[in-house]
DNA sequence: CAGTTAATGGTACTGTGTCTCTGTTCCCAT
DNA sequence: ATGGGAACAGAGACACAGTACCATTAACTG
């Protein structure tokens, strides 16, 4: 089992930092996506931590939802997945066939953004935008 | 209440076209989409259409998507919404306020896109983006 | 170490979308 | 026209995600 030793400490502060407290379960939760980082749904951290109540799950979800350290993205299919935020803004691939998520930053879309925000009437608050992608592994696996 | 006159032959047609038989409930369903042309969810239909099963609205809605002459489009708390497809590849802005979805078209934005895609692994199969934002009426609304 | 208070987890509930099944409608060939 | 087969409709059961509630537990505070 691959752990990732950098992401928990962070998160963990920042939870305090927002005046909550640190408890087992968010503790295993954040533990958790600390080994998904390229994407994880709800179920799937109910099915891996059966000893947290799924209640609880959704709580801890929308906690790091508000507090920005992960982040939400869509599936085609509507289905969502969250994925760790790693401050900096970014945007996500995610490959139709095998469901991993990547994320990448590009200046044109920026400035692209930039440009578009100006023609749209009214206030810009915010934006979504997903690339639906066949990975190279995945194209690679289909050939052979 | 104001009839948009044009779509639905158009949608009937294109049903027809594939094969699909044109009947009474489809009608009904695409007449009510000719008047919510800014954006609509399928709870939205079910309840202006009280005569049509929900698992007939489903379904329709299904075979539009399909289709290609509606779209779908998230919301920012995830919540599913449709809008007309009038052939031509386009984006949505939706107003976080009152929901009303726009539509924009930008060359800038496809080119931009074009040009992520080159730095993508992977093939692409297609991308979603969306503006959350607050609409001009709802600003002038909130200014008073 | 005890008090308070947030947080947990189980259950029940809600809402959305799907599945199934039976009956109906439509279309086409005869 | 009419009869057969396929597509479709509607109703209800079902599956599932997410939320609300509430009694119990565990984490910070002094």
């Amino acid at each position: 089992m691959q752990l990732s030793i950098k992401a928990q400490p962070d998160l963990l502060a920042t939870l305090e930092d927002r005046g909550y407290r640190v408890t087992q379960p968010r503790r295993e939760i954040i533990d958790m996506l600390g080994e998904k980082q390229e994407g994880f749904s709800a179920r799937e951290i109910c099915t891996d931590l059966p000893g947290v109540g799924r209640a609880t799950v959704y709580r801890s979800i929308k906690l790091l939802l508000e507090a920005g350290v992960i982040c939400k993205l869509i599936l085609p299919n509507g289905e969502q997945k969250y994925s760790l935020a790693r401050g900096e803004h970014h945007h996500h691939t995610i490959c139709v066939m095998c469901g991993t998520v990547g994320e990448f930053r590009d200046s044109t879309v920026e400035r692209a953004l930039k440009t578009i925000g100006a023609d749209i009437p009214g206030k810009i608050v915010g934006h979504r935008m997903e690339f639906y992608i066949t990975c190279q592994d995945c194209l690679d696996t289909s050939k052979k």
